[in-house]
RNA sequence: CGGAGUGUGGCGCAGCCUGGUAGCGCACUUGCUUCGGGAGCAAGGGGCCGGAGGUUCGAAUCCUCUCACUCCGACCA
């Protein structure tokens, strides 16, 4: 993309009203702009940021066996009066009349249209296990927005489903979704610790909350140090070999790891002192098991072996894709301004002409840009260099390839990673190849 | 919802107390000079001051109502 044509309006000084660290670096470098109290437009930046973590997040579920569908904003309240949480929602839930004066809502969640769609759909145990995810547009009408796209109204989360035959089938969708999770986050660039959560009602141990690791994170969190240096795509957690999935959730469920309102110090005091780690951190994602809840309230049954009726064990698994990218970058910035990990950068690297006009940079510009099509964004803009500089600094490109008549004229660009800060002259082939490895 | 604030060109702000020609910095346009870490000079363009009502000869400024947004608290992917 050429920025002298693109919508990118990076801003010098920042917007009174964002207070944390990544709200303000995503308004100064265009990623969202806001259009009313929790809700953002996302500019061409920010949208590719989150395709890419949409795509990844896709991908891992894939490879987890979920499988993707589309359901709609908008539900009939009809739903979710026979689950009986048209009520019980409260006014989180944002409630609308069509012109029939039927009511309808917009959806914070999918729980009862899936189970209606797995109930016009499935009537066998032999179509179970199903796991059926969706990356959607969500509305909770929040009391009080803030922190950006970190706790907006509007947002944008990847749901999923479980629908098992029995407790047993259950728990496996659910460790499978959790090592899904981890490698999701994995591949997201960020450490996430799993943590045990409330399971309200339902009881039992199966809910767990995702907290990746920020310096400026809402909670204190406190953990064992084998929870990092985990490479969760190796051949030791393969997804269908069940006895792994037994070991990894083993190992993700026996290590201490607590927020500081669940804090156990007798505990924490059992954990090896060179192991114990404490920091901040953001939750992202939430799963949890709630058997039969909704495929009871919503007479979703299927025919078992012996020929009974069964109603499905059920399990939801929800990551904030919006969320995500606000938690990203108060994972990876410095005070130059985002440093984004190479999964999920809008673009893989910055091309910036430091003299526009002059033949020779021009040329070896048109030329770096052409090699990396589409994955560029090619400063072309009449600015000054010190500009076109701070700009990519702020936006966060994993690479910057600077190129200047000096360097031209010798054959040479230089480029810079982001992330370590580290520069080196070199040929614009080579540059390029470093680019694309 | 309770408490505290803020609304003035795209962004950041001053002006309001004590009514009298709407200002500053950045950004933008044009020209010249510059050009390797947010340039200099000169000349320009853009806002009826969130909205409605009121007081007044006269309202950004005072009064009433209203809308929006922000921050603190309870709630949350």
């Amino acid at each position: 993309m050429r920025l002298s044509r693109s919508l990118l309006p990076t801003l010098k000084e920042t917007p009174a009203e964002a207070q944390i660290v990544s709200h303000r670096l995503m308004l100064r470098a265009g990623l969202v702009r806001q259009t009313a109290a929790g809700i953002y437009a996302w500019l061409p930046a920010g949208w590719r940021v989150l395709r890419n973590i949409s795509e990844i997040v896709r991908q891992e579920q894939d490879a987890a066996g979920a499988q993707e569908l589309l359901m709609p904003t908008l539900q009939s309240a009809d739903l979710w009066r026979t689950s009986g949480r048209y009520d019980a929602y409260g006014p989180e839930m944002l409630r609308l009349k069509d012109r029939h004066e039927r009511d309808l809502l917009y959806g914070p969640t999918n729980e009862e249209m899936i189970t209606d769609l797995l109930r016009q759909s499935v009537s066998s145990y032999r179509q179970l296990p199903q796991i059926l995810y969706h990356i959607q547009w969500k509305f909770r009408d929040e009391i009080r927005p803030r922190f950006g796209v970190m706790r907006g109204r509007e947002f944008l989360m990847k749901d999923g489903y479980s629908f098992d035959l029995d407790y047993a089938g259950a728990v496996l969708s659910y460790r499978r979704m959790m090592l899904s999770y981890m490698r999701t986050f994995q591949r997201l660039g960020v450490k996430a610790i799993p943590m045990v959560a409330d399971t309200g009602p339902i009881g039992g141990d199966l809910s767990h909350e995702f907290i990746i690791l920020a310096p400026t994170g809402e909670s204190q969190v406190f953990y064992d140090a084998d929870f990092e240096g985990i490479d969760y795509s190796s051949d030791e957690f393969d997804m269908a070999d069940e006895a792994n999935l037994v070991r990894f959730y083993e190992r993700m469920t026996t290590q201490y790891a607590a927020t500081d309102d669940k804090h156990d110090e007798t505990a924490w005091a059992a954990v090896p002192p060179e192991r114990r780690r404490e920091g901040r951190g953001i939750e992202i994602g939430h799963i949890f098991y709630f058997g039969t809840k909704y495929s009871d309230a919503l007479g979703l049954q299927v025919s078992g072996p012996d020929g009974n009726r069964v109603s499905p064990e059920m399990g939801s698994y929800g990551i904030g894709v919006s969320r995500m990218v606000g938690a990203l970058i108060e994972a990876h910035h410095d005070d130059a301004g985002i440093i984004w990990p190479d999964s999920v950068a809008p673009f893989r690297a910055a091309i910036l002409n430091l003299k526009q006009g002059d033949p020779a940079t021009d040329a070896v510009c048109e030329r770096l840009y052409a090699a990396i099509p589409g994955d560029a964004l090619y400063d072309d803009r009449p600015e000054r260099a010190g500009a076109k500089f701070a700009d990519a600094d702020l936006m966060g490109h994993p690479w910057q390839v600077i190129v200047g008549p000096r360097g031209a004229a010798a054959g040479t660009v230089e480029l810079k990673c982001r992330a370590t800060g580290e520069r080196q002259e070199l040929s614009a082939e080579s540059a390029l190849a470093q680019i694309t490895q």
